[in-house]
DNA sequence: CCGCGGGCCTGAGAGC
DNA sequence: TGCTCTCAGGCCCGCG
């Protein structure tokens, strides 16, 4: 599932429910993620509380009163659902279908303010982790993780450095947590789309200031920045299985303008281009080879 | 150090 | 209906 939008629109969800609310009990029932969960993983939660939920990237972070981090991460398939909300919240708001809890469920959180909340990974590639706040900046997933695109940090003169002698290409580049945090498949896509910057150009020519100065890397850093609130305001994509938190689907999947629309014309203004579809290390590119140089 | 390809998993959808 | 095949939004690791 889930890119930056998709992340930060559960990062929304769970915040309302969780923040302030102690875990009072914590079910590890499938401990089989990516990497096991610890043995004292429901121990170290449970009487905790939730000082705050952040994100860094595509990880969801959560601030405990422990001193831990509890770090989250949902793979390509992991979704968390609030099956009951807590007292503060209206009833009914997640009397949605899919307001059961299911054997498959990985994690379940009973908090103290009466909220329930799951998590599902069908695939496993997704994790949680505890680490104290203390360390987690020097932990190995967290210190090379490139700027956030929707902070200040991220910029024109950045990227450009950080793409300065990279031979691979800019959609491999941008796909690189280590370069720019948060983006995948379909939003690299989207933004180089916006840009009108090809995803087979060499990384390194991004910084190319033949003409003004940066000027490639600036429409670039837009493309990123406007894609990824143009999704978050959306609710993220729905494609197979992310679906919010309580239920509702996102529907920025609606806005894609190239990704998974092979064969369609290029929305582009003017362009007469149609969108083709090409793999790159390994994963679909979908592009305009017509306005996208 | 860099870039690429394989592998990790399950489930949905297409095609026969 | 059921089988087989392909593909999927992420990331780690080993190889050359």
């Amino acid at each position: 599932m889930p890119e930056l939008p998709e992340v930060e629109t559960v990062r929304r969800g769970l915040a309302p429910v969780m923040e302030g609310a102690r875990f009072s009990r914590v079910e590890a029932r499938r401990g089989d993620l990516r990497w096991p969960l610890p043995k004292d993983f429901a121990k170290r939660l449970e009487g905790t509380r939730v000082e705050g939920i952040g994100r860094r990237g595509k990880y969801l972070l959560a601030d405990l009163s422990s001193g831990d981090v509890l770090m989250m991460h949902l793979g390509m398939s992991g979704s968390f659902h609030i099956v009951r909300a807590g007292e503060k919240e209206s009833p009914g708001k997640f009397h949605h279908e899919r307001s059961k809890l299911s054997v498959h469920d990985h994690v379940v959180f009973h908090m103290s303010n009466g909220a329930l909340v799951s998590y599902n990974d069908p695939r496993r590639f997704g994790f949680m982790k505890l680490t104290p706040r203390s360390e987690l900046d020097a932990h190995p997933l967290m210190k090379a993780m490139g700027p956030e695109p929707l902070g200040n940090a991220f910029g024109a003169e950045m990227l450009a450095q950080a793409c300065a002698g990279k031979k691979t290409s800019l959609k491999a580049a941008l796909s690189d947590q280590k370069i720019v945090a948060g983006l995948g498949n379909i939003y690299v896509c989207e933004a180089l789309h916006r840009a009108h910057l090809s995803p087979k150009r060499r990384a390194s020519t991004i910084a190319d200031r033949s003409a003004k100065p940066n000027e490639r890397a600036n429409v670039l850093v837009d493309g990123i920045k406007a894609v990824l609130k143009d999704a978050i305001e959306a609710g993220g994509s729905s494609l197979r299985d992310h679906r919010q938190t309580d239920g509702n689907l996102g529907y920025f999947q609606h806005n894609f303008r190239v990704y998974d629309r092979a064969g369609k014309p290029c929305p582009t203004r003017g362009c007469k281009g149609s969108i083709k579809r090409i793999v790159q290390t390994g994963r679909s590119t979908f592009y305009c080879p017509v306005c996208q140089k």
